[in-house]
Order: structure tokens, then C-alpha cells, then sequence
DNA sequence: CTGAAAGCGCTTACAG
DNA sequence: CTGAAAGCGCTTACAG
């Protein structure tokens, strides 16, 4: 089957009525149309994408950029699996596509999402792994594309957004813990500019302030977010001159590390030193002990992220009458043993 | 910037002209090419990917379907992300796009493959997760679009493939074991058709026959590629009449979960129990102890899958005059501790 | 070396 | 309800 040529012509009928049929056009007899699409299935014809973008200025294909070597080292069970099936569930009612576009770690962010927009591949975009600055929203409001970012950013402008709730874990988190009376607790934030690390050390800074206790910028352990991050992060804790009695760790895969080295210090986690974790992931509960940690549905947030993107574009806003979403996702307590020592 | 006629108008030049400049055509005078070049680049003109592909018949994207629910959850630090990066720095060579096109967990994955093979969406594709009997091999030869898969499949056709080496990661890891005096030597493989269960297990049972072990199907543990799934699997173990004295773990996320059953049961892996496990991740070395493994660089598989498609492509045969690729991945041993446990 | 024109596969006003 | 035709943005023989 080349084309819509060859389907209107083994049935008889022009291109116009074929194409009329199979996009579900009122103006069609019944007839017609069950013999088109009968004929459509039989031939297995489908059209050809380029053919309808270039008449219809649109590709019916949303894209979700990742980036191979950024934040993501952080997020272990497939993170960004489980966010794009709940994306595609959405897309799927208006039958748009998602196409990951995988930013090489070689190539400059901004740069790969100038070309992707250019080629005009997608008809909107998600990004996520948000810098505190992040040029590529400057480029997408200016390109006039719509797009929803994973993550929020400093870069001004009105765009859509839902990120973690890294307010509410940071103060959870810091109650949790002055309650059970650790004043010195230190948190773990990755060594580079993404913007959930201002976000977290923001609120963890505030969550201190509510309980008296001053900030001390020593307590502040910026490594990398894998598990020898969290290896290195333990390992300057127990360097410190006086070591924090508890401690927030921004990604789970660095508790993995911080277990480690406590345990070869002759240390016990959740005995010796108080820990908190962020995100739950499928191993949190298999660790000795099992992680404190916040659970979420990467499902729902897919879901969310969607919706809300749709919401932006101007051939859906009318299914999706949310408007311009600014969403803070919210994350549930999970006690594991983690976070169960005491101290003073 | 709106397409090429405007930046033709602008030059006061043809748009064919632009177009020879623009694609680097021997027929333009240097002077012409280097005015528009200058043009393109201020206005930021990047030719619509629709107007190219529908004239030139070709999108110039490859696609690499990957699923969301399937196999890749035993995949934790970024399996695919390590190997997109690899497969993009051969494609960006020849200014080729890499799409990434997930198939949701609700949607059978031939029938999304077939979907984005008629969109004619990309030239060529890599497929994963190969099933014994996998009809997407059959639906890309009868599509007759350029593919390879990341794994082997019982499906005949002598399509082009890259499999990672695990007959020669279970003869040496049964080797190792029964040097050591094991001789009830468990192995846990995925619980559903994924083809490299059934790969492994023939290799297994190989093994076994050269050192003269009847091969017991009782010590063959079938449990979901995850953490909980390695956790059931110590539980059988624990459970057996005859319980096996070592184990080799498809999956290394596995561990994490048999590691921990084994601890609640009062016993050391490594000392207790001889464990191996099939690829190295970042967490292999921060267990207790460290699991002894297999190595291997995702991003240089990624190359090799790049640039065996292309050489199944007519239009980049010529680059990459490798031919039909049938190959077997190699994975180095890295010794932890986890298989140092004696018996007999 | 450049321009004018055809045509890739579609969708969609416009007639009838 | 259907057909004929225009045109989306490109690339590429074909003239000159």
C-alpha cells in the first residue's frame, strides 16, 4: 500500500472522500465510510505522517526531552517510564503520540532543543531537569511552541509547570527529626545547578528557622546523585568535626553509598545517624533498615503532566479548561526504620 | 522565520538555490552558498522536516522502541539512557535524529510498532527486549523498514542483532561455582517470555553438563526482574528440601532484595550463599559485600547498534560495510565478594 | 551557476 | 454527499 492514491482508486471514489472518511468527517455516507475504512484495514494503509503535517501544520506528536547524563543518574527505577505511560494514557484520547527526545550528554541542552523545535518534529514539548536558570524556556516562549516543564525553574515567564513537592518533604523531613531531638541535620543536594537543589536547601533552611536552629552552611553536602555520591556524602559527615546526627538525602540510589559507609564505620543507619530519603523507590524497603522516604504515583504524574500540557494548546484548551497549571505534586510520608534515631 | 521562501525573498535568490546552498550541493557559487548560510543562521532557519521528508521520501530520525512494563524494570541505572548516547554519536555523524518511542504498558507492542512503522515516522528502527517469538521481527521484514535488535529472538530472518553474551556469562559464573565445590547451583530468569531467559538458561544447563550436574529444573527460580522479585527468590531458596549453595541473578537489581532475605534468614551472602549476578551497575559494588558481576559499556553497545543499522541501511551501507551484524556482546568479570561462599 | 517548475502525500475550502 | 483542485515546504531534475 503506497498511498491514498491507491486506496481511492481500487475503491472507486476520490482521494478527497477517502480522506474525508477516515478522518471521521460528518459529511460522509455511511456507506462510504465502512467501505474506506474496511478497505484501510485490509491494506493495512495508514498516511503517511509527513504528508498530513505539511498540510495540517501539525505532526500529532508531543515530545518529552530527557537528558542521558544530567539529574536523571538520580532517578533509578525507571523514573521516566513510569511518567511517560501516564503521559501516553492521555495522549492516546486524542490519539497524539510521545517521541522521547534523548538530549546526548555530548551536546548542549538548549542547542539540541533549538534543533528539535526547528525541524518542527513535535507539535509541543515537555522538558524536565529544570536549571534554576534554564534558557530553554526563554526558547520555547519565544518559539511560541507550547510546552509543560517537569520542574520549576527561575527563568521567568508564565509557562506551565508541576514539580515534586520539595517544600512539604523538606519540612516533614525537619520536623521528623527535631522531634525526635536531632539539631544537627544535614542534607545531601547534587553539586550542579538543577533547580529542585535550591528548591530543597530553600526549605530545608526555613524548616530550620521555624525550629530556632541556625543554618550552618557546613551541613550542606553537595555530591553527585548516585550511589557514590551518597558513599562521599557519608564519608564527609563522618569527617566533620562535629558530625550531623541525622541527615535528608535528595535521591534514594544515595542511600545505597551512605548505608555503605556507614555500615564499614561500624555504623547503623537509623541507629547511629537519622536518615531521610526523598523519592520511595522499589528498593527503599529492601535496605537494612528500610528507607523513610515519600511516595508518588509516576503514573499520575504522567497523567497530570498531559492534561496540563493539553490544557496549553490551543486545540485542546477547550477538553482541558484548567488554564495555565503551576502544581506542587504532592508526596506521602512512608515510615521505614530509617529515621529512627535519637538524639540530645 | 516562516520557511524557505521567505529567506529566498530576503536574498532576492531562488528557493531551489537556497536549497542547493543550504544541503551543501557542489553547484552553488562559494560567494551564494556562504550568503545564505549567514542568512539562515541570523534568522534561524532550519528546513521543515515534513517539506524534506515528503519530498525525499526519508525523515532522517531513527527510532529505538523501548517498553515501559516489560523487561526494563530490571534495568536500573539507565540502562537505555547509557546506550541512547552511544547510538546518537554515531547517528549525529550523518545528521541523524534519535527518537526514542515508548510503547505504553497498555498496549500491545506489535500493534504500536505497526502504528509508528505506517506514520512513517523514522527510516529505521532499533527494537528491545526481544521475546522468543517476537512478531515484530516479522511486521519490520514484511515492512521491509531497516531494523536491529538489541537481543536475539527465536523468530527466523536474518535481520541484523546485538546481543549481550550470556552463554558466556553463564558458563563462567557456573565455572567459578563449581570450582568452589557448588554443585546445587540456582539461577533465577524472568518470569515472562523475554528471550534472554531463554538464552540463559540453555547456557546454564550447557554449564552444568560440562561439569556432569544433572541439570535440576527445581533450582530453576522464576521471579519478576526487580527487587521483590530477588527477594522471592532467596525465600524459595530458603525454602527448598535441598537448598541450593549459590545462585546466579539475571538481574542485579535482583540482589538488592536476595541480599536482604538472606539477612533476615540469619545468613551472609557471599559467605552463607554464593551469589552472582549478571551486569554491573553503579549499586554492585556498594552491596556487602560487593557483587561479583559482569562489566560491560553501554555506551559502546549503543555504537555498535548505531552503526550496524546503518550498515543494513542502502544509504549508509557504504560507511559501514560491516554487513548483516550478528553479534554477541562481551561482559568482563569484575570480582566481589558475593561468590566467595564454599561447599562440599 | 541559477531559476522555474514539478511533485512528494496529504487535507480542505469550494463547486456542484 | 462527492470530486477536482489548491497548496502545505521542501528538493531536484531540467533548462538555460
Amino acid at each position: 500500500m503506497k498511498g491514498i492514491r491507491q486506496l481511492a482508486d481500487q475503491l472507486n471514489i476520490s482521494i478527497g472522500t477517502v480522506s474525508r472518511a477516515l478522518n471521521g468527517r460528518p459529511d460522509v455516507n455511511e456507506e462510504t465510510r465502512k467501505r474506506v475504512l474496511e478497505a484501510a484495514a485490509e491494506l493495512g494503509y495508514v498516511p503517511n505522517q509527513s504528508g498530513r503535517s505539511l498540510r495540517q501544520g501539525t505532526t500529532n506528536a508531543i515530545g518529552f526531552m530527557v537528558e542521558s547524563g544530567f539529574d536523571t543518574a538520580g532517578n533509578p527505577d525507571n523514573f521516566f517510564l513510569g511518567v511517560f505511560d501516564g503521559v501516553q494514557t492521555v495522549l492516546s484520547r486524542h490519539h497524539l503520540d510521545l517521541v522521547v527526545l534523548p538530549c546526548a550528554t555530548d551536546e548542549d541542552p538548549t542547542q539540541y532543543l533549538r534543533r528539535m523545535v526547528a525541524r518542527r518534529l513535535v507539535d509541543a514539548l515537555i522538558i524536565s531537569a529544570t536549571r534554576r536558570k534554564d534558557e530553554r524556556i526563554e526558547l520555547l516562549n519565544k518559539a511560541r511552541i507550547p510546552f509543560i516543564a517537569l520542574g520549576r525553574s527561575a527563568t521567568p515567564g508564565d509557562h506551565p509547570w508541576i514539580d515534586l513537592d520539595f517544600e512539604g518533604v523538606a519540612h516533614r523531613a525537619v520536623d521528623r527529626l527535631v522531634a525526635r531531638g536531632h539539631r544537627r541535620v544535614a542534607v545531601c543536594v547534587p553539586s550542579n545547578d538543577i533547580n529542585l537543589g535550591f528548591v530543597f536547601l530553600d526549605a530545608y533552611r526555613a524548616a530550620l528557622g521555624r525550629h530556632g536552629i541556625p543554618f550552618e552552611p557546613g551541613l550542606v553536602i553537595r555530591v553527585a546523585s548516585s550511589e557514590q555520591g551518597g558513599y562521599q556524602a557519608a564519608h564527609e559527615l563522618l569527617t566533620m568535626a562535629e558530625p550531623a546526627t541525622a541527615v535528608v538525602l535528595i535521591y534514594e540510589l544515595m542511600a545505597i553509598g551512605f548505608y555503605r559507609r556507614l555500615n564499614e564505620a561500624g555504623l547503623s543507619p537509623g541507629r547511629d545517624i537519622a536518615v531521610i530519603a526523598f523519592r520511595e523507590s522499589p528498593l527503599s524497603r529492601f535496605l537494612s533498615p528500610p528507607l523513610t522516604c515519600f511516595r508518588m504515583s509516576l503514573r499520575d504524574l504522567g497523567i497530570a503532566l498531559g492534561e496540563s500540557l493539553l490544557a496549553s494548546m490551543p486545540a485542546y484548551a477547550e477538553v482541558y479548561p484548567q488554564g495555565i497549571v503551576h502544581r506542587v505534586w504532592p508526596m506521602e510520608l512512608i515510615e521505614g526504620g530509617s529515621d529512627q534515631a535519637i538524639s540530645g
